[in-house]
DNA sequence: AAGTGGTCTAGACCACTAA
DNA sequence: TAGTGGTCTAGACCACTTT
């Protein structure tokens, strides 16, 4: 049918294809919502249900006091998944004398990388329960949860978890920067040969929003990274949450 | 602070912790609308509005004339990029005498592939172009444009993109359900020989929401892959978008 | 102080679904 | 028909930002 629609749909279409059509660019600000009120000759709620439609699409972000503006779009950064942790990688790190292979990659960008790290002696959630294969549902994992920034920007939310018998008395259960965990664990014997990464889109939890500052209607990838060793043993898991306007996960895959 | 949130905020939190508690159990239905006017005190606006939230969070789903729900979680199918495309995979399909790599995998799962193909010469995209190294303005491409359905339901969009040069002739061209597209071109001559897979996490766009039916607040993987040859040159993009709460893109990577 | 968005009410009327 | 959600109004008052 081509029956009018509803007038917040109007409403919300008419200042979509402002912004489509770039007439409303990146930044610019919307009419208030007296404006629009008076333009459509509705009442005020029915633009606020507009604009909360926009909202939620990703297409405006509304600031108290000031006015509601075309959204932004940050330049993402890429990562590439199939060579981050490559021995190669690891030893260059470790050549270096530095700390965390993130953080030497930021530097290097010129950008001013910083991490809170927080460990803990923890149940894991089931799924990485299930990745890392303990049966008892009482088995422990050390976990380190890490927020990583990039010019005080939070940037991502990374957690490691190692099954806690094999973290024992290392430094993976030292609250502070290390080298990436497969390093340490190769020191210890346990070598990772090959990882088995799992991507998914979801929306943010209310935890993540705060954490990482997500602007509304950012969707996350939650990126879950298992290493294993030569018989197929699960040493660590790590989840990483990526906010979905700033980050490109790249692969580089042998076709055959 | 715990000076008292907004109305609306306080039935969401309540609400939210209902669901999450497993109070309210996936597909549950909640308290009608004039029921949360009389339990909270409030107007049917003020709930409307908390509704909304939850809605928008991907937490309930309303349905007109019904009742409003607790989000249902389809179980995800994973997909191993790393091997999808393999020529081992390739030849298998090819042996077999069957036309499609995918429709092949779905079936033998005892579910029901259907695709819809739509072919046509398009100016790509920015981004595609940019990957195909077309540098000509005008520069054409064959588009594959395919949804693809399980038992029905939609279940993913993926776009194809060959340089029109490349193409010309060839059962590219023509509007069918064909074999992986690599495997096309290596009849041709053209062998990839290394895939480069890009994904971000993103909002669906309307047509999307409409093409694949999703619900609200579910976010989309968009995954790129660009064959390239061995030297270097860009055969054939494809852009796959995945419905956030139905795929998981898996990936096996060697350490070293 | 002026301008912007945020919260809330009370009520009217419409549209869809199920019994 | 009864019950559910959907659209819309007119107006009051609050909170944040800028000048």
């Amino acid at each position: 049918m081509t029956t009018s629609r509803a007038l917040y749909h109007t409403i919300a279409d008419d200042v979509r294809a402002r912004i489509e059509s770039g007439q409303l660019a990146p930044g610019a600000r919307l009419p208030a919502e007296p404006d629009l009120v008076s333009t459509y000759g509705v009442s005020k709620n029915t633009v606020r249900v507009a604009l909360n439609l926009l909202v939620n699409e990703g297409l405006v972000v509304v600031k108290h006091g000031r006015g509601t503006f075309v959204r932004e779009r940050p330049t993402p950064i890429t990562t590439d998944w199939s060579t981050i942790e490559s021995r190669a990688a690891h030893a260059a790190v470790a050549e270096a004398g530095v700390l965390d292979q993130w953080a030497t990659l930021v530097s290097g960008l010129g950008r001013r990388p910083r991490q809170d790290v927080k460990v803990s002696i923890v149940e894991p959630p089931d799924g990485v329960a299930r990745l890392l294969q303990l049966d008892g549902s009482r088995a422990l994992a050390v976990l380190r949860h890490r927020i990583r920034y990039i010019d005080e920007e939070p940037y991502q939310q990374a957690d490691s978890y190692v099954p806690a018998a094999m973290a024992r008395g290392t430094v993976l259960e030292e609250p502070r920067d290390i080298s990436a965990p497969g390093g340490v664990l190769a020191s210890l014997g346990l070598v990772q040969v090959e990882y088995r990464d799992d991507i998914i889109a979801r929306m943010p939890t209310r935890g993540e929003i705060e954490r990482l500052k997500l602007p509304p209607a950012t969707p996350v990838m939650e990126h879950t990274r298992t290493g294993v060793d030569k018989d197929g043993r699960a040493l660590r898991v790590m989840v990483t949450v990526l906010p979905g306007d700033r980050h490109v996960a790249h692969y580089v895959v042998p076709a055959d």
